[in-house]
DNA sequence: GCCAACGTTGGC
DNA sequence: GCCAACGTTGGC
């Protein structure tokens, strides 16, 4: 089983709104980078979601992937702000995975005390520069982050 | 294939 | 609001 980590801005979709969807699609990553990493995602990967552009951007809490390799479906839709008009359902471009609450941190993980505790080198989120949206947190890291918070259950 | 222009991300 | 980083686009 891996672990993963998605940003995403609260004020878009945040922690909160998972927990009351339970279940939704992380559709709208449109970057190859990302998506490729989103392609190597497997049913019950861990994923930490981090909140981007928020005060304070930090880690918010725990979701899990209930289905790998799912196509984007806004990508055919030019109604959506994520349409692109080169991807046809014959050949599709964008690919997410349908994300499942887990829980929520009882603290945000503020991003001043990841790059307290991690180097870049280990850790690609406090990378300078990093701008990637879907990164992947190597094994040794998951429970390093786990232990600066604690969790709690929305039900 | 190169690279300048442009757009986006995201911390501050 | 600013701006560094960096990905994408398009002319050549």
């Amino acid at each position: 089983m891996a672990d993963w980590l998605v940003k995403s801005e609260p004020t878009v979709y945040s922690i909160d709104d998972l927990a009351r969807d339970r279940i939704e699609i992380w559709d709208g990553v449109r970057n190859y980078q990302a998506r490729n990493f989103l392609r190597q995602m497997q049913e019950s990967d861990r994923v930490f979601v981090y909140h981007s552009n928020a005060k304070p951007p930090g880690l918010a809490g725990l979701a899990e992937v209930v289905e790998a390799n799912v196509i984007d479906p806004t990508q055919f839709d030019p109604a959506s702000p994520y349409y692109d008009p080169k991807a046809t359902p014959d050949k599709p471009r964008w690919y997410t995975v349908k994300l499942g609450y887990v829980a929520t941190f009882a603290d945000l993980v503020p991003l001043d005390t990841l790059k307290a505790t991690f180097t870049p080198d280990e850790f690609v989120l406090v990378r300078r520069g990093n701008r990637l949206s879907v990164m992947p947190v190597e094994g040794a890291i998951a429970p390093r982050l786990l232990a600066l918070t604690t969790l709690r259950k929305e039900t």
